[in-house]
DNA sequence: TTGAAAGCGCTAACAG
DNA sequence: CTGTTAGCGCTTTCAA
């Protein structure tokens, strides 16, 4: 029979080892006011009869609250989760839980999830991933987390700017930059792009990067195809189906992420198109699955599990003046996927 | 300049309506006993203020927590993201919070956790993943959370039994079995198993019917390899390397999850080994990646994402008298990597 | 150092 | 149907 027993209350250890609640609070909590006597034995009559204290109670009596939320656009994006497991990884170390929400792509879903964020009184909102390019998508959410941050919350971002808050900028420009160039040195000059939705900011700062490099070979992106679908593996399936049919002079895709790039090496795999010999093809970001495909792929890291880290510590720190920026680096990771251009068929 | 204005309250909301606390949280929290008139301005007036409840207060006042515990081995596993994804689906379409916590893979955490989200009061905490074979490891967690539930919590696991909750309980027996017979109809006589920790309850279930299928051509998992590493990529690919110095007769691999997998066919193409020409590959779980490898791998398919689903629909029920009990099927995806015995050379 | 008592913001009895 | 009031379990003044 299960015992219909009471959940154990901060009086119950208070009583059992004979102090005031008051002291087995300040004991418990690890405040000062103590004599080292008491604080010892209230620790080890709780750890005794196994008491935790309840979180509500102790966020509303005015503690500080140990929990923080991290806002995705997608948990099954591996990029996302890589971040998470960063962010997991030091809120374990600080005895922080994390909730983790994600909209599904849906920006309309962002505000939903800030607020219930925000209802939860979390410590921090971390918000990862780009954010739209379009202004008025964003300035509600933008509301909530400036009343939010003005009534103590912390706030920081991984991968977008125009938040005013602590953020982790991932080297998208010069990521973009470097795997073009990259492309390009191989004598490839029929480039096509597979890319996510243009109002991402990561996509805009990514083919930013691309066009700077075509730019320094003479061309602009004006002069290449770049093909839009969604930022995921069909999305990138779909994208290469396109660019096969429309452009069958291509001989380089570089895709906006990793998850288009599995696609689009899927979508090739499929025609009998050969990689590198036939195509050469690069991604973005370096998920964990990348240097096992086959081929496997070149494609610019980002350190994914540091920026959620990153993005957790500095929401941890108390807030500054000016919103702190933490830009990180990028890695051209050239495996077997690109290849140099083969003389015209 | 930010406003240091304090947080709305139900007081503020109420006055702003000219109606008392009382009737303001009956219109907020959907109880009855209020006019339609006056829930519905109430509403109006809380939606115009940008007003949500506290939810701490909310949950501290006896109302039912609207946060549920997810904890997995590690997010970071294609595995348990899927299952968190459907969690995440359910939740959000009940208007739950979901907070994430991940073990390492390290059982001792699995405790500090559970205590944590018990801490937390969680509506429910739902475990995902493998326990361990040694029921020592487990009591600790078993009693906190006969707890739990003892005092009204609920609990669902996903994929381990002796835990006294709700569960989903993933084919892992039959599509162990299944995958086995796959390799075996092909002819290969000469199988390798690449496996994690026997200590998993996964491990040993799929072990076990891959056992039975082994049975019925007269052979038993004493007859071949069985190769123990950690059951992740890198533990499939130091697998492989084991297999193929140790024994290089071997014709095909049956790796006990997908990632081990994805590490044996990372570790195959390192030496030069043509998959499925000269060696046949399987894998367990079909993960999303798994279709997009090349060879695409063949597997056996669990509905991870509704695992995740039907874990939190069951905790979400009222808690019956005896345990439930929800089995998944399973599907054996016959793709590119696994094919018929060539003639010995 | 210690303890008594006043809330934190909300829900749920209880009166009206 | 409406409002008043007593807590929920904890932290934190405030006296002692």
């Amino acid at each position: 029979m299960a015992q219909e027993r009471a959940r154990l209350r901060l009086v119950d250890v208070a009583e059992e080892a004979g102090v005031s609640i008051a002291a087995a609070s300040r004991a418990l909590s690890g405040s000062t006011g103590v004599s080292d006597v008491i604080a010892q034995r209230v620790r080890e009559v709780a750890a005794r009869m196994g008491y935790v204290a309840d979180v509500h109670a102790r966020t509303l009596a005015g503690g500080a609250s140990t929990s923080i939320g991290l806002l995705v656009h997608e948990i099954g994006d591996p990029y996302f989760t890589e971040i998470a497991s960063g962010v997991l990884r030091v809120a374990a170390e600080q005895g922080l839980t994390v909730q983790i929400c994600h909209t599904g792509r849906d920006p309309d879903n962002e505000l939903v999830q800030v607020r219930a964020l925000i209802a939860n009184r979390v410590r921090a909102i971390l918000i990862a991933g780009s954010g739209f390019v379009d202004a008025r998508t964003q300035s509600a959410v933008k509301k909530e987390l400036q009343t939010f941050q003005a009534t103590g919350g912390r706030v920081a971002v991984i991968g977008r700017h125009h938040l005013g808050a602590d953020a982790v900028l991932p080297d998208n420009t010069a990521g973009g930059r470097s795997i073009t160039e990259h492309v390009l040195s191989l004598g490839h000059r029929r480039i096509a792009f597979a890319v996510g939705l243009p109002a991402l900011t990561t996509v805009a700062d990514r083919l930013s990067g691309a066009g700077q490099a075509l730019g320094e070979v003479g061309l602009c992106l004006d002069d290449v195809p770049v093909v839009e679908a969604a930022f995921t593996r069909e999305g990138g399936r779909l994208a290469m189906q396109r660019i096969l049919a429309e452009h069958p002079d291509v001989t380089a895709v570089i895709a906006l992420n990793d998850d288009m790039a599995i696609g689009v090496l899927s979508a090739l795999r499929a025609r009998g198109i050969a990689v590198p010999e036939q195509m050469s093809v690069a991604g973005f970001d370096d998920v964990a699955v990348a240097e096992h495909l086959s081929p496997a792929l070149t494609t610019v890291r980002l350190p994914m599990t540091e920026m959620g880290e990153q993005a957790l510590s500095l929401a941890l720190k108390p807030s500054s003046a000016r919103p702190r920026r933490r830009p990180t680096g990028h890695t051209l990771v050239v495996r077997e996927s690109t290849a140099p251009l083969r003389a015209p068929r």
